[in-house]
DNA sequence: AAAAATCTTGACCGGTTGGTCAGACTGTGG
DNA sequence: CCACAGTCTGACCAACCGGTCAAGATTTTT
């Protein structure tokens, strides 16, 4: 029987210097983007030497692919709740709730997806061409469904599909702009429920779903 | 009196110059971000050496903020509309339309404008502080007016705002995503004209006006 | 305890970048 | 026609970038 590990056996600390080079490369990814990212700078805010990351991610752009992969597979995991709905007023409202904690908590990885997204992908653009392109599929005709029931005014279900989107991810790319408008300071706990209600109130009044 | 100036007067050149310039260089720095540009690459896309560059814009960054600024002017200019509606329907479906439209035939300057606020606006953090703030600031006084005369359901002014930029802004900055989920097709006339609706629809029966 | 495998790091390198500059070129006013 | 201010550009530079590497340190395996 082996002895009781050390809190630092070698594979552990595989893993936890992955998490500071990752974590700390979203953050530099999202404020700099992938052009203004440097090595050095990620590698100072992890507190590692550079010559480290190159160890574990063999190339700036591995590091960047992993970091938009990890964001990928957050984003496809909250989208969950909206299949296990019965009624358009939950899912979508339940999929807002979701979409909007995910810019609170979480607002470096929009940014990352946004900025990888506005350079026309060049890392991800297989993913924009099977897996978000099945996923938006199938809730289109979820809500194509709802429509049909008469659960929902007849909307085109990609634009409603974009403005979802839009609108919660809006939170975390455009949050600098947000606090500014909010006189420099971050939305409190009650202006960020405020802003999720009335996001919610606007689009499902809107889709035509009693609120 | 002066003789018939030649087409390319001194005056004249410089002007052509720098509209040169500065369109390569909202095309370069909407691609590739300020990190991921070079003054390399605007000049080859002007068609300019790049030293003439530096003569004209003494820095990247000088260059940058011109680019911006043009930016923001048109985003003001289009707002107007605004302003000169009697009815939410009116003003804000005017309102849509100008900025869908801006999306459709300026997306570069979208995204430049997305992506430097997302890098926390190193460049024109003094422009939200005044002329958007103001700019936002009366808005939405007209929407609480609106609210006040019970032309439209009781929304926060501000939320609303985010949700008209987000939505419509999102057509540019994430034209590519949308394209990839089109297919690989940019968005037809008939689809750009059913995005309009759908915003519209969605937005205007959500805030409680009849279409 | 020795050998093997894995991890860490300072020093280094070729290539690129933003920016400079001397000097050639050109339109303009006298 | 000339002098001058304004325009243009190839060649160049210091700084910085992503990435490499050899050698030492540390952990795991035998």
């Amino acid at each position: 029987m082996p002895q009781m590990q050390k809190p630092n056996s070698k594979k552990e600390r595989r893993l936890e210097s992955e998490k500071l080079i990752l974590d700390a490369a979203e953050k530099v990814f999202a404020e700099a983007g992938f052009g203004g990212a440097t090595m050095q700078l990620i590698a100072d805010m992890a507190g590692l030497p550079k010559a480290n990351l190159h160890y574990y991610f063999p190339t700036k752009e591995s590091l960047y692919r992993q970091v938009v992969q990890n964001i990928f597979q957050v984003w496809l995991e909250a989208a969950d709740v909206f299949d296990k709905a019965e009624t358009p007023a939950e899912g979508i409202g339940a999929y807002i709730d979701a979409k909007m904690e995910i810019s609170r908590h979480h607002p470096a990885g929009s940014k990352v997806w946004a900025s990888e997204v506005m350079h026309r992908a060049p890392v991800i653009q297989d993913y924009l061409e099977t897996t978000l392109t099945d996923w938006t599929e199938g809730r289109a005709t979820i809500i194509e469904r709802w429509i049909a029931e008469g659960r929902m005014a007849p909307v085109d279900p990609h634009h409603l599909l974009y403005m979802l989107w839009a609108t919660t991810q809006h939170y975390a790319d455009f949050g600098h702009q947000i606090e500014t408008l909010n006189g420099g300071e971050p939305l409190s706990d009650a202006q960020w429920d405020a802003a999720k209600q009335s996001v919610k109130e606007i689009i499902l009044r809107g889709i035509g779903v009693t609120v």
